[in-house]
RNA sequence: GGGCGGGUAGCUCAGCGGCAGAGCAGCUGCUUUACACGCAGCGGGUCGCAGGUUCGAUCCCUGUCCCGCCCACCA
């Protein structure tokens, strides 16, 4: 695939001076950046008619509500490194970015900075809160949209976009009212989830549910008119005040004779019929019998509409005991509880209490217990949204990765209840319905306005209250491309490729972006929903300012000390628990890993249902990686200077062994990165490039290229540049949608052909197999060749001899065509690599070894290391090989003794089993004859 | 009460029918002119527990015990 021509892009930079031994990502990472950014290599520039495949990726906005964390780093990296590739690929990508105005969110946070002046949002008024709000928005969206930058993230910037832009407003509005107008967005009184802290009803999923708390189930008695009681229990005692009715079953001949009668309320004055109710009353449970709350307990209130009850609002929207609660009014709904019963026992009602383990409902952001209360609010009816949604998941539209999180959005969906979309906040979309002062008709419109629809009143109060910002977030996919308006960009870039984020907001946006998108469009807002984990600290717990162990990726980019960790921890109030963590987990601070290592980290974690648990060394593991390959680069340059060898992009050819051998490897890890990355395996596509280069062409290949790069044959010189040109420049592409900064960096350093990429960022990426195929004859001389070397390293550890020491060594290949491949080079190259002088031997050479020679067994050769003298040592050393041998032989044996395995398995295994005793039995016998000969 | 995921080397995690792997940590050497952010070598695991299927199980099935998460109106 080719890329835009890009020879007249203005990638230039200095990078002319001397590589330093150490990669320093704080000197090449902001500069880089620039020059992309400046060269408008970011911008999407499909036109109509452009031929290039798209690939969409709209970012989840993060919230305005501060700066960047992990997660938004692992969001970043991941949907980088498919822009990158895809761009990389010939696609015509776009990346959007943009920021979520994170209603109650943002609104909390303002809030606590007008507390600390000493004021509250009413102070203000809502005109000057709303100021604020956006000071506060610029300042917060800036910091985020420069950070994702410093993370390397290659998004579209001309085209950010802000949940509360005008345009943006236009397309909420719009939704709206269409879902209004089918019905499906409807004004209803119900039982809602009330925070009395933040003062705003709640929908169902920004309730949070504590479990396992240790409550008490509080026994109390009701005076049954006409003498006797009921007792009833209740984990809420304050609620008593607002019984409408006392439940029993109606089948419970215990409380048959109550049948109609009533019971009497001992602090006001009213009278309580006795009910009875098979659906809420379970006659097992407690005495079976229910006092019923309807104004504040779903199944009461369920009960209350069976019977026509009164519903009595005892709990005011503050929290406070309402006016009618007699003695009680006025006071906070914990005080009322204790208050309550307090007063039972001293009438004399009161009757025991149990310790009871319950769930409470928290509040996703003030964490205070969500109250039950009836109110007006606006609800989205789900039902007939939903089953598209599902359809579309089911028929494979979009496609849900990892899968196991299919299970749980269908489950989800098949049981939707209605979306309460209304919020008593100020920071929002406004709602667009106006009512009627004069004759209370609701008015929902598009624009405001100027005469009620129905009576043509001109008194029109719009309606206080905002939307849920997911009601916004909901409408992303669509809304950042121009809807309403019929934008080319909707008509080129919509339906969006793939949505990665995390799995903690499935339902909170994703679904509601399926749901919205096949409504409004018609069509399903992506094709791929890519589900990441929870970024955790080291511990595996959750990251949070109190805890002190937020890890900020900038910290991790930049560097900081301990002291500048624990300042910030401490400035977010961390408690001392939190700041010892820090001082323990990361005595040295955070030295300046780069971007590059932050992201191959992020990208090393296995897709999973399961937290992130973020490792400070796995970051300084892959700093190491970025200097390694720099290293690498830096080798080559050394050896190229002044050859003239330049990176074409093209496969060179080789005849050398050790150059077909690494030509070879890279097929198989760019084969093994395609794969990766084709099944969103970054973990895997990262793996095999950084085993590659440090496995395979740091440890092997640059070592076996210096006896060749110094060799007389100058054809073999030519060559041998030509290969490691190639290899090198390969792998950087091949990395840099991972790691862009370093390898944007090398790229740069690399010599290159005239017609190959300026940038890295746009060059082709490489494919697997494209200039030639695996050479697998290759790859199985020199495993043979990194066996016998191996071999001469492990005698000369084991005998502690030097490495400086220059040792003889011989090679005694079993027969004249293993003799020849050896005697033709290849020993050459062992001993080269090993510091030894290598003879090899012909068949039939008679093969005594002196007694200060080693022996060991390798590619089927003799390896004879001389001058090793420390008898008992080598006899130890023997001693340990043929115990791994025979441990390994009697496994073999037991296999291939079992008559069942020889007979059922399949052939070829069978056949591998009996050719490695073969091999294992050939090696142990040379081993024992060795041994034996040193006496 | 349902559902999902996890328990593999000291730590963090890959692997998921046919020789137990990586990174970090540990031990022993090494100022080898790409890299000490390094090189070479070594040690370390009844793959949570119990059954079953299979010639063969870390891997599949059943049960069980821990840990995490999600959903659910039992007073």
């Amino acid at each position: 695939m080719s890329t835009t021509d890009t020879s007249n892009q203005p990638i230039s930079d200095d990078t002319s001076g001397e590589m330093p031994k150490a990669y320093d990502p704080r000197e090449t990472e902001p500069r880089w950046y620039d020059v992309w950014e400046q060269s408008g290599l970011f911008r999407a520039t499909g036109k109509p008619g452009d031929p290039r495949p798209t690939y969409v990726v709209a970012i989840p906005p993060p919230n305005v509500t501060g700066s960047l964390h992990m997660g938004h780093a692992c969001r970043v990296t991941f949907e980088d490194v498919l822009i990158r590739h895809k761009r990389m690929s010939g696609f015509d990508t776009l990346w959007i970015p943009g920021i979520d105005h994170a209603g109650i969110a943002t609104q909390v946070v303002v809030e606590r900075l007008l507390k600390a002046e000493g004021k509250t949002r009413h102070d203000l008024g809502r005109a000057r809160f709303l100021e604020r709000v956006w000071q506060w928005k610029q300042q917060s969206g800036d910091r985020i949209l420069l950070q994702q930058r410093k993370l390397g993230a290659s998004c579209d910037w001309e085209r950010t976009r802000f949940t509360m832009d005008e345009g943006y407003s236009r397309a909420v509005r719009e939704v709206f009212v269409r879902l209004y107008e089918e019905g499906l967005m409807y004004r209803a009184t119900r039982l809602v989830n009330w925070d009395v802290e933040t003062r705003t009803v709640l929908s169902d999923l920004e309730v949070e549910t504590e479990e396992n708390v240790q409550g008490e189930l509080f026994e109390f008695a009701y005076e049954v008119e006409g003498g006797g009681e009921v007792v009833v229990a209740t984990t809420r005692p304050e609620t008593m005040l607002g019984d409408t009715a006392v439940a029993i079953h109606p089948d419970d001949a215990r409380y048959a004779h109550l049948h109609g009668r009533f019971v009497t309320h001992p602090f006001v004055t009213r009278r309580i019929p006795i009910i009875c109710d098979g659906e809420l009353v379970d006659m097992a449970f407690g005495t079976g019998v229910v006092k019923v709350t309807p104004a504040h307990d779903p199944r009461d209130f369920a009960t209350g509409k069976r019977h026509g009850l009164e519903e009595l609002g005892v709990i005011g929207l503050d929290g406070k005991m309402t006016d009618v609660c007699g003695e009680f009014t006025g006071l906070d709904r914990f005080a009322a509880r204790k208050q309550v019963k307090a007063r039972l026992d001293e009438v004399g009602l009161a009757r025991g209490s149990k310790p009871h383990v319950m769930t409470l409902p928290r509040s996703q952001r003030s964490g205070t217990v969500v109250e039950p209360m009836i109110s007006t609010q606006w609800f989205v009816k789900m039902e007939p949204l939903a089953g598209p949604a599902i359809e579309a998941v089911e028929q494979g539209r979009v496609q849900i990765l990892p899968e196991e999180w299919t299970k749980t959005y269908f489950h989800w969906m098949r049981n939707i209840q209605d979306w309460c979309v209304s919020r008593q906040l100020w920071w929002g979309h406004d709602i667009p319905a106006w009512y009627c002062d004069a004759c209370q008709h609701v008015n929902v419109a598009r624009e405001a306005p100027t005469a009620c629809a129905k009576c043509g009143g001109t008194a029109l109060t719009q309606d206080p209250d905002v939307l849920d910002t997911w009601f916004s977030s909901a409408l992303w996919p669509f809304a950042t491309l121009g809807w309403p308006e019929q934008t080319p960009d909707l008509a080129r870039y919509y339906p969006t490729s793939d949505l990665e984020t995390g799995f903690d907001i499935l339902f909170f946006w994703v679904a509601r972006m399926i749901v919205m998108g096949l409504k409004v469009m018609g069509d399903v807002p992506f094709r791929r929903v890519l589900l990441a984990g929870l970024v955790t600290d080291e511990r595996g717990e959750k990251m949070s300012k109190v805890k002190g162990n937020v890890v900020d990726p900038i910290d991790v980019l930049g560097g900081a000390t301990l002291d500048a960790l624990l300042e910030k921890a401490a400035a977010g109030g961390a408690k001392p628990a939190g700041l010892d963590y820090l001082r323990k987990t990361y005595p040295e601070g955070f030295a300046a890993y780069g971007a590059d290592a932050l992201r191959m980290t992020l990208l090393s974690y296995a897709p999973a249902q399961r937290k992130i648990a973020l490792s400070i060394k796995r970051i300084e593991g892959y700093r190491n990686f970025a200097n390694k390959l720099w290293n690498a680069t830096r080798y080559a340059l050394g050896r190229l200077a002044g050859s003239g060898a330049v990176a074409t992009g093209t496969r060179p050819a080789a005849t050398a062994l050790p150059n077909r051998w690494v030509l070879s490897r890279l097929d198989a890890a760019l084969a093994a990165a395609e794969q990766g990355l084709a099944d969103y395996r970054f973990d895997d596509a990262s793996g095999a490039l950084y085993h590659f280069v440090w496995d395979e062409l740091c440890d092997w290949y640059l070592e076996l290229s210096k006896p060749l790069l110094q060799s007389d044959d100058a054809a073999l010189v030519a060559e041998t540049r030509a290969v490691l040109v190639h290899v090198l420049e390969s792998s950087v592409r091949a990395l840099h949608p991972m790691m862009p900064f370093v390898t944007e960096e090398l790229w740069a350093r690399l010599p290159k052909a005239p017609g190959h990429a300026a940038a890295c960022i746009v060059a082709p990426y490489p494919v697997a197999g494209r200039e030639g195929l695996r050479d697998e004859a290759a790859e199985e001389a020199l495993t043979a060749l990194q066996q016998v070397i191996v071999a001469v390293r492990q005698v000369r550890a084991e005998n502690d001899v030097s490495p400086a020491r220059r040792v003889a060594l011989t090679l005694e290949p079993p027969d004249a065509a293993v003799h020849a491949t050896w005697a033709a080079g290849l020993g050459a190259l062992a001993g080269a690599v090993t510091n030894g002088d290598l003879t090899v031997t012909p068949p039939g050479a008679p093969r005594d070894a002196a007694v200060d020679t080693a022996v060991a067994v390798a590619a089927g050769c003799r390896v004879l290391v001389h001058g090793v003298v420390d008898l008992a040592k080598e006899r130890a050393r023997l001693d340990r090989e043929i115990g791994k041998l025979d441990k390994e032989l009697a496994a073999i044996a037991k296999k291939l003794d079992n008559e069942g395995f020889v007979a059922r398995a399949p052939a070829d295994v069978v056949a591998k089993e009996r050719a490695r005793r073969a091999e294992l039995s050939e090696q142990r016998e040379q081993l024992v004859r060795s041994q034996q000969r040193l006496g």
